[in-house]
RNA sequence: GGUGUGGUAGUUCAGUUGGUUAGAAUACCUGCCUGUCACGCAGGGGGUCGCGGGUUCGAGUCCCGUCCAUACCGCCA
């Protein structure tokens, strides 16, 4: 570990990482960055840092005072080069891989003073995300970022090797695109050479790697950057990266077959953990009824029970009047105090999950119910809830009401924290599935029309066909995601290959024949001259690494990340332009700043 | 666009019911210290309490506005 490879020059023959005791009386030269000082008396320690690990430094004064003073005048983050004999030491540091040795410096040449840094460059720094993301430059010299980039290499490198054993192409498609009205909004770039017009920054490249698969390419894959103009999360960048794959002459068992395949590659290359079993294969509709969202975290079951009917029995209006009332165990919760309850209650009725309150029912150990809603039912009635909900002595039923998209939803949340409350979500354990059978679209409130779940290339399942004029609601689309522990990681779809089923698709999500073919004629077009049955699938790589590192945020595992506005700190951008250029653009700024 | 949380020393934070000179830790500077490795000990410097307005004898603290950050909802084919 940590060998510099074909690399032995002037400024260093080893890194900070590869000495040993077998060094000993070795004469090294090593270049790095100072972590930090240490004098005692007459001896100054100094640790010195690259990216391959940290290797101290010794000056003893008796020996060599102007080189021992000079060694107590450097600052966090000089820039020195040292040469020395590799010593045993006489207390050696068993928490460092190069603890058994130490440098007696001859030499010291500051390559480059630093000023004082403004915040610790160490793996519990003190510095506040605001301002790591200002001196990013800095941040990355810490182990515990530059780790996540090292790990996103890997994993762009296992990618590449699956991918490309399988006989996959890498092959790099236009940034400067067309805007296209669906979906989410672009990025524009102005164009100086065409007055007035706009490129947009390509969402993906999904109508390029369908085009490839025209051309006869049969297996693409890019590992490339997307951009979408939309707000931000934790785990959502403008600029993100996919791992983008398309194959030909496939249909959806293949396309899961062969990424599952590269997941479990990557999981065992990179995590040491051997997935034998098929990835279960979950309905959109069971993922809904339920987990109540399209990416259910598995790692636990409490599963949803419905007792909409077993609710609806006594005068409780509440109940009475609700489309549907669901139920959650959690076991060996019957002990929760009233505090407790409260709390979940609260977390309910947070504006952001809307629940009007929560009912209870503790299974005491003794077997007798106690519930929040005695007044309205007899033990009995509680007894068939505890039941029905497979609730054993010590457990704790959770109950929602009201309308069934919404009490779901709510219901969701309250799993997952329940969940998070009883430790079943351990970053350490994957729990892999394949959501299928995905609604090819949803009805649109706001512009009164269906839109595309997946997006409009994505093919309806042969035996919902009839449907699509019928009852578009309830066609089902050749569309799956790949879910780990609550992560959508990827999204594909078996596309439509027939320019007139896709002419019919563009006509169920309310394109006119003539906006069909300003924005997407090409692909149209494309599809007369022997498009092949094509289907594929994206990954998302920054959430791929952030799960493999058990990160919270993308953000850690990218090198330069925009911060909740879209804004890069570190650069300041975006920013204004001047008149000339925007004059050369033919652009007139509306807003004063 | 909305909701919540936060903004006090270089940094991370505490600051009670509105009341004397705004604290701690860490970082920084100086001195001591020959086996430290989160070294230790002693001393020192360091503040427009995000910004603007208001209430009050008096505001870091209360009120209004605003900016910034952050998590989430909407949004994200």
């Amino acid at each position: 570990m940590g060998r510099l490879v074909g690399l032995l020059n002037m400024y260093r023959t080893h890194t900070c990482g590869e000495l040993r005791i077998e060094n000993t009386g070795n004469t090294v030269t090593l270049a790095g960055w100072v972590q930090r000082t240490r004098k005692l008396g007459g001896m100054t320690f100094v640790d010195l840092r690259d990216r391959y690990g940290i290797t101290q430094l010794a000056f003893d004064e008796a020996v060599n005072t102007e080189l021992s003073e000079k060694a107590q005048k450097l600052g966090r983050e000089f820039v020195v080069q040292v040469t020395g004999k590799v010593a045993e030491r006489s207390s050696k540091n068993p928490k460092m891989p190069t603890g058994d040795i130490e440098i007696i410096a001859d030499e010291l040449i500051i390559l480059n003073a630093s000023e004082v840094p403004p915040f610790t460059i160490e793996d519990e720094t003190d510095g506040g995300d605001e301002l790591r993301m200002k001196y990013r430059y800095l941040d990355l010299r810490r182990a515990a970022v530059r780790k996540n980039l090292e790990l996103r290499n890997r994993l762009c490198f296992e990618t590449r090797n699956y991918l490309i054993s399988k006989d996959f192409i890498e092959t790099e498609t236009p940034v400067l695109i067309k805007s296209t009205p669906e979906g989410a909004r672009d990025f524009v770039v102005p164009s100086r050479m065409n007055a007035g017009e706009f490129y947009a920054l390509p969402q993906s490249p999904q109508t390029f790697k369908q085009l490839l698969m025209v051309s006869g390419f049969d297996r693409y894959f890019q590992i490339v950057k997307c951009f979408r103009d939309e707000d931000l999360r934790a785990d959502r960048q403008p600029e993100f990266t996919q791992i983008d794959c398309e194959m030909s002459f496939v249909e959806q068992e293949d396309i899961l077959n062969m990424f599952e395949g590269l997941v479990k590659e990557v999981f065992k290359n990179i995590k040491g953990i051997d997935f034998k079993d098929p990835f279960l294969r979950m309905p959109y509709s069971e993922a809904m009824e339920f987990y109540g969202c399209d990416k259910p975290d598995i790692r636990f079951g409490m599963r949803f029970v419905d007792i909409t009917a077993e609710a609806k029995t006594r005068d409780f209006i509440v109940f009475n009047e609700a489309e549907y009332v669901g139920a959650i165990c959690a076991e060996a919760c019957a002990a929760y105090t009233r505090k407790e309850l409260d709390a979940l209650t609260d977390f309910v009725k947070r504006p952001q999950i809307g629940a009007k309150g929560m009912v209870y029912v503790k299974y005491e150990a003794d077997g007798s119910l106690k519930s929040s809603v005695d007044k309205f039912y007899s033990q009995d009635d509680l007894k068939v809830w505890a039941d029905k909900t497979n609730a054993k002595p010590g457990d704790l039923i959770l109950i929602l009401s009201g309308e069934k998209d919404k009490t779901l939803r709510a219901l969701c949340e309250l799993r997952l924290e329940m969940g998070s409350r009883l430790g079943l979500r351990n970053k350490e354990v994957y729990a892999p599935l394949w959501v299928v059978d995905f609604p090819l679209l949803e009805w649109d409130e706001e512009n009164q029309r269906y839109s595309a779940m997946h997006h409009p290339f994505t093919s309806p399942k042969k035996e919902d066909l009839a449907l699509m004029k019928t009852n578009p609601g309830a066609v089902r689309a050749n569309a799956y995601d790949m879910v780990i522990n609550g992560v959508e990681l990827g999204g594909g779809s078996i596309r439509i290959h027939d320019k007139d089923l896709q002419a019919t698709m563009f006509e169920c999500l309310g394109f006119t024949k003539e906006q069909a073919e300003y924005q997407f004629g090409f692909l149209m077009n494309a599809f007369k001259f022997g498009a092949p049955p094509h289907g594929g699938i994206a990954f998302g790589l920054d959430r791929f690494v952030s799960l493999l590192a058990g990160l919270d945020s993308i953000r850690d595992c990218i090198a330069f990340p925009k911060n909740n506005s879209g804004r890069d700190v570190m650069i300041d951008a975006p920013s204004l332009i001047d008149d000339k250029q925007l004059n050369e653009l033919n652009l007139v700024v509306n807003i004063q700043k």
